[in-house]
DNA sequence: TAATAAAATAGTAATCATTACTGATTTGAG
DNA sequence: CTCAAATCAGTAATGATTACTATTTTATTA
């Protein structure tokens, strides 16, 4: 039903080997490193498999792309408005869980994104 | 700088009377109740200077649309992947914020989805 | 190892949510 | 009222994402 793809695998590895969520097309420019011919289709097509899998998370920060991040913990993104970076933190309980376990809602995945002004953007002087 | 538009204000009430988080057609086919001749464009332009504006939050659940809020409050949005509804549960306090602060970070929103199966659709025998 | 069917690919074309553009209309201040 | 800035309706353009197709790769079975 599933067969290996080198492919497959190198999506992956590029995202297991990062913590800067990427879009597709920051994928595909890495996966090109590894696989210089892959195509564009194939990097998009591998992450919604992998997405559907459970092995990766789309992060959205609402600047009209998906992003992707294999770190599948519960866990909160910081992304700064100024410089656009995306950082993560890791809370003791996910409280989603906790919250959606309650009211009879069964959890599989949480994704938590807090948009403000990063440390170093605050100390530019503007 | 910033003038008053009928046009704004339909937009902005349709999001305030409902809980539906509907995205930017869905607003447009309801504005036009109000205003018929409204034009998509004009939609999605207000929606994003409501969200500019701070009003209105943005909210991403994955099925490549993006949908809207006119609840600013903290709260998690509970995402059911079979029938796609969204409903809101509401944390005592915002950890995202917490955690931010305490990492020098300024947050300014939070935008939490957690993704699973709604009490409802577990009843369905698949 | 050879044969075969299912799965996956590269490359390209198509989709469609969203954004940009333009000339006309509306708003708010003097 | 007058004028400039803001906003609009309508339409065209953009561009991220998806779909399609002929070819190649994978996994299985003998």
């Amino acid at each position: 039903m599933k067969n290996f793809s080198r492919q497959r695998e190198a999506v992956l590895k590029v995202l297991k080997n990062t913590k800067s969520h990427p879009t597709a097309t920051q994928v595909y420019e890495q996966v090109k490193k590894i696989i210089p011919n892959i195509s564009l289709g194939t990097v998009y097509r591998n992450l919604a498999e992998l997405y559907d899998n459970g092995e990766i998370i789309k992060v959205s920060v609402g600047d009209g792309f998906e992003h992707f991040d294999a770190d599948t913990s519960s866990h909160i993104h910081l992304h700064c408005k100024k410089c656009g970076s995306t950082v993560d933190v890791y809370p003791d309980t996910d409280i989603g869980y906790k919250l959606a376990s309650e009211v009879g809602f069964i959890p599989e995945r949480s994704v938590c994104t807090v948009y403000g002004i990063c440390k170093k953007c605050q100390q530019k002087h503007s």
